[in-house]
This record gives C-alpha cells, structure tokens and sequence, in this order.
DNA sequence: CGTCTGGTTGATACGACTCAAATTTGGTGG
DNA sequence: CCACCAAATTTGAGTCGTATCAACCAGACG
C-alpha cells in the first residue's frame, strides 16, 4: 500500500507553487517576488502524457513553466534513435530566453499529463527589469540546469548501467524533495523503463534487468510508477551521487527542510 | 606539409578578437560594443598547458573568458574514471555569472598554453547594464552552450564510437571557422587521443583504433596536431551531424565567410 | 643518451545489445 | 464484474562492441 493511494491523488506534501518553492532554494522570495511569479504564471495549458509540446525545428514564442506534471526534453538521431537529455519537474522553465534563437534544436514532451505556463517575451523582460532579485534567481535556475546537464554528460559517459541508474534515481528523488513533493525516501515516479532506457543511453531490457539487481541488492523498491529509495546513503555511495552539482546549499537553508541523507 | 608550418605559428585566418568574431556570428556589434569587450579583456593571465585554471569546489570570483588556446572542462569520479564535459575555444566564456554560485562543481584546464581574460562581477554587472546588445549577444552565447551540452549527451548516448569521434571532429572544425581559425577542411588540433577518450567515454586504445578507421575510409587525416578533414560532407554523414544545435543561422549573415558543406 | 609522453598493436574478457517470446498490468467497454 | 487489448515488464539465448591488459615503438626533451 503506498501513500499515493492513501491520500488518493497528488503526491504532494505543501502547496506553495513549485517554482517558489524551486527558487527559494537560491534565495528567500518577497512578498512582490511571488506576485510577480503569479501573474506571469496566469496563461496555462494542459498536455496530454506523451504528447510533444514543442518540436525541433520550431520558432521559439514563449518560456515555459512546468506548473504540475513532469516532461522531458530530447533529441532524435536520423537512424531512429533517441536520447532524452533532461526531465522536467514542477517548478522547472524550459529554457529562460529560448526566444533569442530562430529554431527548437530538440523537443519536449510531457510524460504526465503536465501543466504549463505559457510566458511571452514581454514578461520576461518586464520581470527581469522590475524584479532583480528573481533575475538573479532565474541565472541561478539556469546555471543549475547547465549544471545538471554536465552531470549526465558524466553519467553517460563514464558510469556503468547499475551507477547510472542509481544515479538518476537518487538525482530525481533529491530534486522532487527539494520542491516538496518528495519525503521519507518515497516519490512518484512515472518514468516508464523504456524512459529509463532513453535518459541512460541503455536500451530497455537491460535497464530492466538492471533495476532488479537494484532491487536485490537492497536499495531499492520501484513498482507501480513509486520509487521507495530503503537505503539512500548506500545509493549514493553505489552510484557515485555528489549533490553538489544541484548547488542547493547557497544560504543557511541549505537543505533546510531535511537533511541530505537522513529521513 | 601543413598550412602550421608553412605559417610557423598560430593557426590564425583572421586578426580580430575571438571574442567579437565568435559573437558576431549572432549579431553586428557596435563599435562601443567592442570597445566594452576589449575594456574587460584588460586583465589576463596566461595557464600552461595540462594546467588547472579553476579546480573543483573552489568559489568562483572571476568570469574567465579564453582569448587563445584551448581548454577543457571535465569532471572526475571517485573512482579515478573523468569526463571531459565540454571544449573552451578562443572566444569562449566559461560560465557568465558563475559567480552566482558557492562552489564550482567542475574543474577548468589548459589543453595548450592559454591566455584568459579575467573579468569581475562588477564589469561584468556594467556590461549588462549599459549594453544590451552585448548582453543580448551574452545570453546567446549561453543558450548555445547549453545546445552544445545536450548535444554531446546525445553522443555519449546514442551514438556508436566511431559516429561520436566523428561527429566531435565535426563539431570542432565548424566552431574553430566560426571564429576564423580554420580553413579549407583543416585546423590545428592539440587533443591527444587521450583526451578524445576522456570527452567521447571510450578508452584511448579504441579511440586509437577508431581514428585508424576514419583515416581508413578516407574521411580525415590527422597528425602533428593537425586535422584535415578530406571529405566534410560524408563526414557530417557518417557521424550524423546537424549544424542547427550550434546556432549559427541568426542573422542573413549566416555562415557568412563560407558556406557550411562547402570550401 | 635515458626517460617520458603519446601512439600503435595483439590477445582476451565482459558488459550491454539483439531478437524473440512470454507474462503482467492497466485501461476500456460490454 | 468480466473480456479484451495495448502497453509495459520480464525472461532466455546468442552476439558484438568496447574494455582490459600487456607490450612495443617513435619522437621530444633534458
């Protein structure tokens, strides 16, 4: 029995928005901070799970915020083959300023049925002239992202199918806490194993493989699209998992809800 | 008998700063815009070769631009293993508004002598502030660097060994001529076959191998830190290379000097 | 000269892939 | 509530790409 169907619906633990509650791991947020966020946040959509919304090739119009849901952004080889380079969760832009470039170089798609915010140019450049402390948080969301795509560069390149799995599951897992949406070593997790496949370079049965001898080894329970870490510490330590590369430890809040590798 | 030792020296097409060529490639730049650069690029420093410039978890002070040579960024791995996550060629910033940041969760090194420009956060606050072109032209240059990461997570991930060497081969030739320092299919290649292990995840041996089979199928040569690429377009075939990730299409003067499959 | 770094070669091992099929799960409609 | 179907997961057998280990060679350097 998981907690999911216990409360029967979003796993979520507090209700302040994802992106506040993503930025205000940067920086504590004003009262004028959060209005702005609101009001640029007003203009949503909803896509459908697997259905792609933006596409390679496409003219940039707007920065998107993942509002609730998770998505995915990949690139597509001639030869069919696909690699996903980053998941998106609640709270996280798809690129701030993508508009400064003619064309998509990859696409996104939804992997849960995801909320987003549809922002324009215009009130970007009116948040980042009026508001320069979420200017500021805004590079810092960036310098994470770049941050994060230079850690599956490493993943993909240098560690072995059991380390790169554990690896993205603990990132993820960390991830979610730090908006609030995970705890006590227990997520959502609704990435399929062919996903799996795609963000690991692998292909499916492996991973599968792979994610039992996981499971055997102890660290973790994963069924039902839950993800149950038992032993967060010896993952860590399996998969070579630095947080620092998350940069989650600027002010005194460093981790301020929990402890890294406690609870 | 290369291009290098007829010239006996740097491997240079044109005289102005990497910096501007690599920029204008996005936008015409103001003759103020270019003396702003050069007013930054005031304080220099020169790093041998193979020798760190920034280290894992120092805390960022400067925003280093490189005016000649190459580096590497590259993350290490408890156990020894590393990965290079990404090239610095002459006009490259490494990380605008790093400063943001606590700790650095990479290190920076020299692959030749290199000469970095060092700027502070408040030369760099001035520029911003004063020019929006330039700042303008600066989020670009993000943006790509982001496209470029993602892209050579797809080449860890999908592609075989000799479509990745390939395809980084690639990569390299059309950034080196996009800031006027190759030609006619040829540049100066300083990466010892170790380090294209290190930034592709093969081992040196295979990367040795591999090379052999490029030469073998007539696709390059390359020795004495010299590439020639033979045949460009079967290249970017074989290794499935799509120029739109680098961005070099912004304004009608893409690809100005020469067109890309061509020359 | 000897030493060192970078490049090359050969023999062998193994991690991950391929192909193919079976099983389970989750959703849908009768 | 059950029958059905598609998607996701699991299993098995055989192959292949890349790693490993161990030499050896060439040129650069002090």
């Amino acid at each position: 029995m998981t907690l999911r169907t216990l409360v029967g619906g979003e796993f979520q633990f507090n209700s302040e928005p994802a992106v506040a509650s993503k930025l205000e791991a940067f920086t504590r947020l004003s009262v004028d901070d959060r209005a702005a966020l609101a009001r640029i946040t007003h203009n949503t959509r909803y896509v459908d799970p697997r259905r792609d919304l933006v596409s390679e090739g496409d003219r940039p119009r707007h920065v998107h915020l993942v509002m609730d849901g998770w998505g995915a952004r990949y690139k597509s080889l001639p030869d069919g083959k696909r690699q996903i380079v980053s998941i998106f969760l609640p709270g996280d832009f798809c690129d701030v300023n993508v508009y400064i470039l003619r064309h998509m170089d990859h696409s996104i798609c939804a992997i849960t049925r995801m909320k987003v915010a549809m922002i324009t140019p215009e009130e970007m450049n009116a948040l980042t002239t009026e508001r320069p402390r979420l200017t500021q948080a805004l590079w810092w969301h960036e310098l994470v992202n770049a941050a994060v795509q230079r850690e599956w560069t490493l993943n993909l390149g240098q560690r072995t199918a059991y380390e790169r799995l554990g690896h993205l599951l603990v990132e993820l897992y960390v991830r979610l806490r730090a908006i609030g949406r995970a705890n006590h070593n227990r997520c959502d997790f609704p990435l399929t194993q062919n996903d799996l496949a795609d963000a690991t370079g692998l292909t499916a049965v492996h991973v599968n493989r792979t994610l039992q001898e996981l499971r055997g080894d102890g660290l973790i329970e994963l069924e039902r699209r839950q993800l149950h870490i038992l032993d967060l510490e010896r993952l860590m330590g399996a998969s070579m998992f630095n947080p620092n590369y998350l940069h989650l430890d600027h002010e005194e809040q460093a981790f301020g809800r929990e402890r890294l590798t406690s609870g």
